[in-house]
DNA sequence: AATGAAATGGGATAGCT
DNA sequence: AGCTATCCCATTTCATT
């Protein structure tokens, strides 16, 4: 099979070949192997996987993060919120992201088709925290001509990453 | 200010102090850091910040994650997808998560208040990958009411992790 | 009980074949 | 890509407050 070209963002574009690809399969695994167990995996010794795997991170195809549990830190809450516009000048968005963007609690903020503009990623630690985000923070701001919230009873699924079924 | 105890899922609840949370906020904002460093920042030597470390990791308040970059595997198409089921028994909510569960392209999968029942967030190649997944695949699902797709144009603001303004 | 200093052990990486 | 050697980092032990 070929090796798609593929151009991570900022980046030069970057051909991953089978093994990079086996590679990163085990990296969403496991985030926490080792480069010897990594390599065993994947067939190879460490030297030659501690450069392919510079090259990725360089690269910007994969990066390293911490993932926080929020339940743990006391954010018992996630929701999402369908955010629609007044949009009477092009500013309006950007003033809307700007003003999101300082907000802890919006974890996501996605603009897409459809019948709103923006879909927020949410999360609180309850419900009257919920509540004192839409009414003292959100209806605060202007332009907002509507919001519908969703609030999520659980996730059954959560896959930090994926791959095309290579 | 008192150090709230919480409770990871499947774990003793654990309490939280202030240098927890610097250390937590530290890793979220650069997940690369070496014990050093981060010790340097939050104001410890790197024994005891190894021991908190590996306190936070063994109680699933933090764990560590490979996040692949989409485009740069070849997946360009992000979208949200409410769907609404005949749930006229238990088990067809469950059957729909099984389901789900074996297509990679669903990254995500939450069950939720209002007038549809799953969110579901899902990445593909483009668009004709998204409409064979929706024709070949979901509509091959029995008990699916409605489905009601909206596409991501791009993401503004993404914090992997968030926490209370502590 | 938790910190800091020092030593030890292991893993990651660079040079070379 | 593999082998080897080096180096750096993480962790453990111990003394200390």
């Amino acid at each position: 099979m070929m090796s798609d070209a593929v151009t991570p963002p900022g980046t030069l574009p970057m051909t991953l070949d089978a093994v990079d690809r086996r590679i990163i399969r085990c990296l969403l695994e496991d985030a926490t192997l080792s480069n010897n167990e990594l390599a065993e995996r994947v067939g190879l010794t460490a030297a030659p996987l501690s450069r392919r795997l510079a090259r990725l991170y360089g690269a910007g195809v994969i990066r390293q993060a911490v993932v926080v549990d929020p339940a743990a830190v006391g954010l018992g809450l996630q929701a999402f919120a369908e955010v629609t516009l007044n949009r009477t000048a092009p500013e309006v968005g950007e003033r809307f992201v700007r003003a999101i963007a300082a907000m802890p609690e919006v974890v996501e903020c996605h603009t897409v088709t459809g019948d709103f503009d923006f879909l927020l990623k949410i999360s609180v630690k309850d419900i009257a925290d919920y509540k004192r985000l839409i009414w003292n923070e959100f209806d605060r701001l202007p332009d907002i001509k509507g919001l519908r919230s969703t609030i999520v009873f659980d996730t059954p699924k959560r896959s930090l990453g994926t791959l095309p079924d290579w």
